[in-house]
DNA sequence: GTTATTTCTTGCGTGCCACGCAAAGTTGCT
DNA sequence: AGCAACTTTGCGTGGCACGCAAGAAATAAC
């Protein structure tokens, strides 16, 4: 059953509103820009808007949810044999190669949205549900991948670390002076859990 | 310089709202429940409630993240020679060693509103938080103690990783049926950690 | 190809929330 | 007691999230 005509317009829809609503709250701030703006840049009535994302913090931060859920997919996708760490670095490693930025979303509008959220404290809330999104993910294919019953901690505890760990990479990135690159910050934060 | 009456009152008054606020939410659920019951419960105005806590969800939990700081404070009174992974494991396993309940709330209080607030979509997000100021908090103490650069990342990276064992314990705990005891999930958790 | 059905969009109305502002009430200092 | 600093309060505003029901569009059935 491939998509009709109906799924892809909604999904391009919910993903035109997330993206408008990223990119005219990174030129005006969170509350320089209304719901109101956002359904009229996308052409829908802002009722409409209310449809797709139950908050505007939720659309801001909705591309960035459907990228932390891509991690978990890339990390199931690793050969079978492989060890756990391993494949953990090697996912991490890719996925945050080049700012691990989606598709169609401008770098430079990422990496400000990016900032824009971490200053803003109506949105910091929604930018943890990113990393829990990441966390799950992470969890998620852990658990599948060891096999493990599920009354096990480990695959919630080592997702939660790994993500921790990349979060913590990416405030160091954003806030770098010189910028630095990305991926290098992500490989000291997965060895300092190594370490540990 | 003692706290004077002033800052005392404002202190019990906070700490007033933050109950209330908790005990309300528990027996009638998130949404029913006023701010305006809140500040009733307490004998405040309603704008009142406002100049101590910019939410609902806010004051909900604001008990818990006082909790979540003394977490580190507790890991900074530790003694400056032990290792860092015995430092943490001493002061996680004492801290949640009864629930980790604070002063004057009700375990079964304590207990339901978390439970509320992980089951209410509405406050996943504060929830976040709480678990955010562990984070800051043990990686604060963390930093201190090694005497580490602001440049490593290891103190957010570990910080970040206890707190995820944390929260995975508490997860469990909360939905195990039959109850089992807190502690020995920390330190299934804290092993995971350390075995990665 | 027309009709029936499901699904999505929209407008309207409602209740609540967060906060700016300025007036009135407290507390603390000397 | 008197003054300065701070807190509480009421009022008003703008915005948000969502229930509901009517209309429009896509899909399915005949």
């Amino acid at each position: 059953m491939e998509p009709g005509l109906r799924e892809r317009k909604k999904q391009a829809t919910r993903r035109a509103l997330a993206l408008a609503a990223l990119r005219l709250s990174v030129e005006r701030g969170f509350d320089g820009v209304l719901v109101e703006d956002i359904a009229a840049e996308v052409g829908v009535s802002p009722r409409t808007f209310n449809n797709y994302f139950s908050s505007k913090a939720e659309a801001i931060c909705a591309l960035a949810v459907d990228r932390a859920q891509r991690a978990g997919a890339a990390l199931r996708a690793r050969p079978p044999g492989e060890p756990l760490r391993a494949a953990i670095e090697a996912t991490m490693l890719a996925e945050f190669a080049g700012g691990a930025v989606p598709e169609h979303v401008p770098d430079r509008v990422w990496f400000a949205g990016l900032r824009m959220v971490l200053a803003t404290p109506a949105m910091q809330g929604e930018y943890l549900r990113v990393r829990a999104a990441m966390q799950d993910a992470l969890s998620s294919a852990i658990a599948e991948r060891l096999g493990l019953p599920p009354t096990s901690l480990l695959p919630e505890v080592v997702g939660g670390a790994v993500a921790a760990a990349c979060d913590a990479a990416t405030h160091r990135w954003l806030h770098a002076d010189p910028p630095v690159p990305l991926q290098p910050l992500v490989e000291e934060a997965l060895r300092h859990l190594a370490d540990y």
